[in-house]
DNA sequence: TGCAAAAATGACAGCGTTATCAATAGCGAG
DNA sequence: CTCGCTATTGATAACGCTGTCATTTTTGCA
C-alpha cells in the first residue's frame, strides 16, 4: 500500500541507503542519482515513515511546546510560530501544556520526553524561569530554548530569547507621563513571573527617572487574568487619591480594568488612562482600543524554534543563541491628557 | 542510560514478549507475574519506546487535529480537551491548522497521514463539512470523529458529535422575542459554516412560530469575527428601521457588535439587546457581559476524542458512535426588554 | 595512460518494539 | 498417575529506516 524505502530504491536502481541519502540531503550523492531518486520518490508519493526513521537514528525530528498558560491568544501565537518553522525543517510539534505548580512535573516532563524521544524543548515562562525544572531537564539530554524576561544572557551561552520587559515598560510608563499623568497606579500579573517583575522594575524607574515619588497604595499585586483587572481597578479607584491612569501588566489585565471602569461609571481616557501590555487581539477588541507594547509572540516562537534545531545539530553555545526583542509602544485610545478636574 | 524492554525482561527473568503483555494490557498473563513484571518497570522507570512500537506495531497511538479556526479560545479549548483524553489512554497529539482553501489540503493532510501514521483524525468544521475532504480521507485509511452542525446522524453512522445549533439559536431567539423584541436582527458567520447555517435556520423558525415577519434589511452576511460584528453593526443601526436586538452568530461577533454600538453612543441593552453564541471567555469579558448560548467545547473534544480511540479498536460503526449535544441558554447583562421609545 | 586519492555507492547490522506460532506449565478427569 | 486440554510464556522474525564500513567509480595529475 504505502511506499517504502524499498520500493523506491527498487525502481530506482540504487540501494536504499542512496535514497536515505538524497532523503536527508546528504553531500556526496551525484546530482543525476539525486534527480532520478527524486524522480520516483514522486512518482511513488513516498513518504519516509517517522516512527522507522526515530527508531534507527535515536533521534525524533520532534520538538515539544511545554508550556503552563492560560492565555488562548499567547498560546495560540506561540503555536503557530513553532509549527511554521517545524514544517519548514520537517519537525513534528507535540504539545504539553502542564501544571507548573503540581508536584509532579518533573516526572511527567522526564516521561514525556523518554517515551517521544523528542530532539528539544521549547520553554516558556514559569518553566523557562524555574532553576529546579531546568536542573531536571539538563539531566534528560534534550536541547533546550528559553523564552525569558531579562535583557542579560545567561552565563553559559544557553539559547535563549530574551525580552526586554523593563525597557517596553519603561517607554510605556514614560508615555503617561508625557500626557501630564502623575498618580500612575500598576496592576502587577504575580511575582512567580519574572515578566511581571520586569516590568514593575521599568515602571518604577520610569517614576523616579522623572522625579515622581513612588506611591505603594498604587501598585496592586495581581495576576495575569481578566478578573484580578477588574478586581485591580475597583480598589484602586476606591482609594481616596484616586489614580489618573493605570498601566496594567497585561491586556487581558487591561481588559479588565476597563471593564470594572465602566461598572464604576467612569470614562476612558477621559477620566481614567488605561494601558496594557502585548498587543494581544484583546487590546484591539475592548472600547476603546487599547494603548499597549506590542510583542511579536509568533515571530519570537520561529525564531526560538529555529535556535532549537541549529541547536540540535551543533551543540555549541556562543553569543549568537541569544536572541533580544523589545516590545514597542502601540498608541491607541484608550490614554490620553490628564484633564483639570 | 535509558531502559529497553530487554532490560526489564532480564531484570524480572521473563521474556520481553510477557513485558511487551504486562504493558499493553493483554490478557492471559498470570497476576504474579504481571506484578513481577510491573515491579520492575516501576524500578528502572521502564517508558517503552514509541518509535519502535510505532513501527513495529504499524500504528502510531497518536492522532491528529486538524483545523481551520481563527479562534483561539475555540482550538485552545479543543486541543485540552482532546490532550486530557489523549493522556488518559496514553496517546499523542499532533495538532495541524491549515487552510481549508489552499487547493494542496487534500495533499497536504494525505502526507501527513503517511508520514506520521496517525491512527485517527478529529475534524472540525469546515473540514468535517467538506464532502470532497472526507471523500480523500477515506482513501488513507485513518478512522475519523466529525464534529458537525446538525440533529441528524450521518447514514453510515460513521463516529460524530452532532451540534443542535437550531436548537440553540431556537431558544436565544426566543428569549429576545420573550423580551417583547419585534425587530431582531441576525449578523451570520459565513455560508461555507454549516453552524451559521443553522443557527439562521433556528432564528427565522423562531420568528415564524412567533408570527413575526421575516425582514430581510435584518440579516447580514458576515464572518466569525469581530471586525464583522463592527461592520454588521454599522450597517444595522444605519437602517432607517432599527432593530432593537442583534442576534450575532457568535460571542466574537457579537463584542464586535457591542464595540461598534459603543461607538455609535447607544445604550446596552436598554437601546439594544446583543446576543451572542458559544459562551466563549469573550462573552464574560465585554461590558455588559454577553447573553450567548454555552457549548461545551472541551467535554465534545473529549468526548470526540473517546469515539475516536474507541473506533480504532472496534470499527464498527453503530449508533452509538453519534454523540448529540444541544448548546443552552445564558442569560447574561446584554439583552433586556424593549423599551418605550 | 596509469595510479592514488577522493567521491559515490552499497551490504548489512542494528534500533526497540509487536506479531506469529511453537513450547511449556498447570489442571481436571478418568 | 497419566492423558489431554487450556492458560501462560517464549524464540524469533519482522517493521522501515540510519549508521558503519567496505567497495566501486570517478577524478586529478604525473
Amino acid at each position: 500500500m504505502k511506499a517504502t524505502i524499498n520500493d523506491v530504491a527498487k525502481q530506482a536502481q540504487v540501494s536504499i541507503k542512496t535514497v536515505s541519502r538524497v532523503m536527508n540531503n546528504e553531500a556526496s550523492v551525484r546530482q543525476a542519482t539525486r534527480d532520478k531518486v527524486m524522480e520516483i520518490v514522486k512518482a511513488l508519493n513516498y513518504q519516509p515513515n517517522l516512527a522507522a526513521r526515530n527508531l534507527a537514528g535515536n533521534k525524533s525530528y520532534s520538538i515539544a511546546y511545554v508550556y503552563d498558560n492560560p492565555n488562548a491568544y499567547y498560546v495560540i501565537d506561540m503555536q503557530n510560530g513553532i509549527l511554521s518553522e517545524c514544517k519548514k525543517q520537517g519537525y513534528e510539534l507535540l504539545i504539553h501544556p502542564c501544571n507548573a505548580k503540581s508536584d509532579n512535573v518533573f516526572e511527567e516532563i522526564t516521561n514525556m520526553v523518554k517515551r517521544s524521544r523528542v530532539t528539544g524543548l521549547i520553554l516558556t515562562p514559569p518553566f523557562s524561569e524555574m532553576p529546579e525544572f531546568l536542573e531536571t531537564v539538563k539531566a534528560l539530554e534534550v536541547d533546550v530554548v528559553r523564552i525569558i524576561s531579562g535583557d542579560k544572557a545567561p552565563d553559559d551561552l544557553s539559547p535563549c530569547i530574551m525580552i526586554n520587559d523593563h525597557a517596553a515598560s519603561l517607554s510605556i510608563t514614560q508615555h503617561l507621563i508625557d500626557l501630564g499623568h502623575k498618580q500612575i497606579a500598576f496592576i502587577a500579573g504575580g511575582a512567580e513571573h519574572k515578566s511581571s517583575i520586569e516590568r514593575l522594575r521599568g515602571y518604577k524607574q520610569a517614576l523616579s527617572d522623572n522625579q515622581i515619588t513612588l506611591d505603594q497604595d498604587l501598585i496592586i499585586e495581581g495576576e495575569y487574568s481578566f478578573e484580578s483587572g477588574v478586581e485591580g481597578a475597583k480598589k484602586l479607584m476606591a482609594n481616596k487619591y484616586r489614580p489618573t491612569a493605570i498601566f496594567s501588566c497585561n491586556d487581558e489585565i487591561a481588559a479588565g480594568a476597563l471593564f470594572a471602569a465602566r461598572l464604576m461609571g467612569i470614562n476612558i481616557p477621559e477620566q481614567l488612562s488605561i494601558a496594557g501590555f502585548e498587543n494581544s487581539p484583546f487590546s484591539r477588541q475592548t472600547w476603546p482600543k487599547l494603548t499597549t507594547a506590542h510583542q511579536p509572540n509568533p515571530q519570537i516562537a520561529e525564531q526560538a524554534t529555529r535556535l532549537l534545531i541549529a541547536q540540535s545539530r551543533l551543540k555549541v553555545n556562543n553569543p549568537d543563541n541569544i536572541v533580544y526583542y523589545t516590545p514597542e509602544l502601540v498608541v491607541r485610545d484608550s490614554t490620553g491628557k490628564v484633564e483639570a478636574i
